[in-house]
RNA sequence: CGGGGCGUGGCGCAGUUAGGUAGCGCGCAUCGUUCGGGACGAUGAGGUCGGAGGUUCAAAUCCUCUCGCCCCGACCA
C-alpha cells in the first residue's frame, strides 16, 4: 500500500480528549477515529489489524473444533422475553420497534441467539458436543465509555459458545477455551493473567477473566506471587490473620462528637481503625435494606455482598432518610437497635472482640461491642475487599494487588438458557436432557488497545509482528533528487507487491523528518529506508521498530527475506 | 444519574472577565528554494464561533433552554 494513496492522516499534535496512551496513539496515527461516545470508526490501518487479531483468535478457535458462524445482530425482543433478560437489563440494551412495531433489540450477546438454534437443530446427543463462534458486533449503551478503545458502547467481539451433553463436557470445553485463549493471548503479544471472576447471580458456575495488567485497567486484582492464586478483588477470598483472642468487656457509651468517619473516630479514641466496626448502607434493586457490617480497616465489597444476599437488581448506596427509618444514625450507626434491615456482618469482623462501633445517636459510640453478643448478624460472611499484603486463600504469602484490563472471559453457563428456551437432545439411554452451554469472548478492539498499550514508546507505535497491518514500512528519502532512490524503492515495493507481500510504502514527497517520524508512529515492525546514503552504504537501512537495531543489507536480502 | 471540565476552519489553541462584526500555530493548495529527523519563503483556500431562542444599535462574548464530548464517581449481560 502506497502511503500517499491510504486513507489516512496521521496528527502532529495528539488528541486534546485522549489520555491513554493506546487511544491517543491509534488516533494521532490514523487508525481509528471517533463517531459518538464510545463509538469508533476503524481506519484501514485500524481495520487491518482488527482483522490480524481475527485470524489469530479464528486460529485457535479452529484448532479446539470451533465452527464459525454468523449471528445477527438485531434480534426479536421475544426471544430475550423467554430467558428473562428483556426485564432483567436495563437501558444497556437497546430497544426499538421495526416498522411493524414488533419489539427488537440490538445484540449485546448471543447466548438467546444459540440457545434458539440448539432446540432447532440439536436433537441427539450425536450432535454434541459441539463450539460455535463468530465474530459479530455489540451493542451495549454501557453508562459511560472511557479510554478511547478500552471500554465502548458498540465493537466486536468473538464469541464462541460450547455445547455439551454434560457438565464433564463442559469442563472440556472451557479447559479448550482456557488453553486456546493462552496460547491467543501470547501470539498477541499480550501478558495477561487469568483470574476468577464474579459469577454474578445469573446461574453460572465457574469463570474467569483474562486480564491485561495495565494501571490504568478498571478491575483490580488480588495476586499472590508465591502459588499463582490470581482474582479479580470482587471474588478475592480475604486471608487476614485471626485476631488475638481477647476476654469480651462490657459495652460502654462514650461521646465521640464530630466523628462521622472512622478515620475521625480511631484518631479521637486513640485506636487503631482494626479497633472499630465500619456499618455502611445499602438498598437492593426490590427495595431491602442491607446493612454492611466490615472492620474498619476494611472496604465492604459490593459484588460479595450483592451475591451473599442475593440482591435482585443490585445495589446502590442507601440514603439518609431509608438508613434512619431503619433506626439508625449514619455516621455514628451499628445494628444494635436496628429494625426492617439485613444485617450482614464480615466474618472477620464477626471474629474481632471488643470493636467500637456506632451508638445510633449523633456524636456517641459504643466500646466493647462484639457480634453475637450484643446484636445478631441475619447472615456472617466475607464481604470485604482482600487488600495488599492479606495472606493469599491459598497458601498464606502476602499478596499484591494489580489494575487490570479484562480481554476475554471464559463462562460456565450450565443450562440457564436451554433450560429457559427448552432446547433439550435424546441422550444414547434414551433420556431428554438439556444441553449445557458455556460462552467465551473477546475483545477485538479493546484487545488492540491493550497491544498498544503493552507495546509502545514516547514516539508512536511498536506492533508485534503477529498483528501489525503490515510487516514492513518502506520509506524512500530524497528519491525526487536521486533517481537510483527511486527505481531501488519502486523496485523493491514492485516486486513483493508481485509475489503477494504488502508492505506499507511511504512513496510522499516529504522532507525525511516527516516520514521517519511517521514510520516511527505507525509502529510497522521494520522500517526499510532507502536513500542516497543507504545505497551508498549497500542497500536498505533496516531498522527494528521494537528495539531499535538498525543494520544496512543488500536489496535483495531483505527481498528475500520478506518473501519468506 | 451525581460532580468537574470543554465545544471557535482538518488538528492544537487564543479571544468570553470589562459586547464593536474572528485570530495564532500546525496541516492543506500553488510556486520556488531545501532534503537522514516534524525545512524555509511567497501567495492562497478554508470558520457566520455546537444548536435554538432572547437582550442590545451591535453577541464567539450577556441571559434562557438545548445538544454533544472528555474526566472522576455510580453503573458494567
Amino acid at each position: 500500500m502506497r502511503l500517499s494513496r491510504l486513507f489516512f492522516t496521521s496528527l502532529r499534535d495528539d488528541p486534546a480528549d485522549a489520555e491513554m496512551a493506546s487511544h491517543r496513539l491509534l488516533v494521532r496515527a490514523g487508525y481509528v477515529r471517533q463517531l459518538g461516545a464510545g463509538i469508533y470508526s476503524l481506519l484501514p490501518l485500524g481495520f487491518r489489524v482488527s482483522q490480524r487479531i481475527e485470524q489469530v483468535i479464528r486460529d485457535e478457535m479452529n484448532a479446539i473444533g470451533g465452527q464459525e458462524m454468523e449471528m445477527p445482530v438485531v434480534h426479536p425482543a421475544d426471544l430475550w422475553r423467554e430467558t428473562g433478560r428483556y426485564a432483567k437489563i436495563g437501558p444497556e440494551m437497546v430497544r426499538f420497534k421495526d416498522r411493524s412495531g414488533r419489539d427488537m433489540v440490538l445484540a449485546m450477546t448471543h447466548e438467546e441467539v444459540v440457545a434458539d438454534l440448539l432446540r432447532d437443530l440439536v436433537k441427539s446427543y450425536r450432535q454434541l458436543p459441539a463450539i460455535v463462534y463468530h465474530f459479530q458486533t455489540k451493542f451495549r449503551d454501557e453508562p459511560r465509555s472511557r479510554g478511547g478503545l478500552i471500554r465502548v458502547r458498540e465493537f466486536v467481539m468473538k464469541d464462541s459458545y460450547s455445547l455439551d451433553a454434560d457438565a464433564a463436557g463442559l469442563d472440556r470445553a472451557y479447559d479448550l477455551h482456557y488453553a486456546a485463549y493462552e496460547k491467543i493471548f501470547e501470539r498477541l503479544g499480550l501478558a495477561t493473567v487469568a483470574v476468577g471472576a464474579d459469577v454474578g447471580i445469573m446461574g453460572g458456575s465457574l469463570a474467569h477473566e483474562f486480564m491485561a495488567l495495565n494501571d490504568a485497567g478498571e478491575d483490580t486484582l488480588v495476586i499472590c506471587e508465591a502459588c499463582g492464586y490470581a482474582a479479580n478483588q470482587q471474588i478475592a477470598a480475604v486471608g487476614a490473620p485471626d485476631p488475638a483472642p481477647e476476654e469480651l468487656r462490657l459495652i460502654e457509651e462514650v461521646a465521640t462528637p464530630e466523628t462521622p468517619t472512622i478515620a475521625s473516630l480511631a484518631a479521637l479514641l486513640g485506636v487503631g481503625t482494626d479497633r472499630t466496626a465500619k456499618a455502611t448502607f445499602f438498598v437492593t434493586g426490590d427495595g431491602r435494606l442491607v446493612t454492611a457490617i466490615v472492620r474498619g480497616d476494611f472496604e465492604v465489597n459490593e459484588t460479595k455482598l450483592g451475591n451473599a444476599v442475593k440482591a435482585i437488581g443490585g445495589l446502590r448506596p442507601a440514603q439518609t432518610e431509608e438508613i434512619k427509618a431503619a433506626g439508625m444514625e449514619p455516621g455514628y450507626a451499628s445494628p444494635i437497635g436496628a429494625h426492617d434491615t439485613t444485617v450482614v456482618m464480615d466474618e472477620l469482623a464477626a471474629r474481632s472482640p471488643n470493636l467500637v462501633a456506632g451508638a445510633n445517636r449523633h456524636g456517641y459510640h459504643l466500646l466493647n461491642v462484639n457480634s453475637g453478643r450484643d446484636f445478631t448478624p441475619d447472615l456472617v460472611t466475607d464481604i470485604a475487599n482482600a487488600r495488599a499484603g492479606d495472606g493469599c486463600p491459598n497458601c498464606g504469602s502476602p499478596v499484591v494487588l494489580r489494575q487490570g484490563i479484562e480481554v476475554g472471559n471464559i463462562f460456565k453457563l450450565g443450562t440457564d438458557f436451554t433450560k429457559a428456551l427448552g432446547s433439550t437432545y435424546l441422550a444414547e439411554d434414551g433420556s431428554r436432557n438439556l444441553v449445557v452451554m458455556g460462552s467465551y469472548g473477546i475483545g477485538l478492539g479493546r484487545a488492540m488497545a491493550c497491544i498498544v498499550e503493552a507495546h509502545h514508546d514516547d514516539k508512536g507505535i511498536a506492533w508485534p509482528a503477529s498483528v501489525a497491518p503490515y510487516p514492513a514500512q518502506l520509506v524512500s528519502l530524497g528519491a525526487s533528487r536521486d533517481p537510483a532512490v527511486g527505481e531501488a524503492a519502486e523496485g523493491l515495493y514492485q516486486r513483493l507487491t508481485d509475489a503477494g507481500v504488502e508492505l506499507l510504502y511511504d512513496d510522499r514527497d516529504e522532507s525525511p523528518g516527516v516520514k521517519l517520524t511517521d514510520a516511527e508512529l505507525l509502529g510497522m515492525p521494520r522500517i526499510l529506508t532507502i536513500s542516497p546514503r543507504s545505497l551508498t552504504a549497500g542497500g536498505v537501512e533496516v531498522t527494528d521498530r521494537a528495539s531499535g537495531e538498525r543494520s544496512v543489507r543488500p536489496v535483495s536480502d531483505v527481498e528475500a527475506e520478506l518473501r519468506g
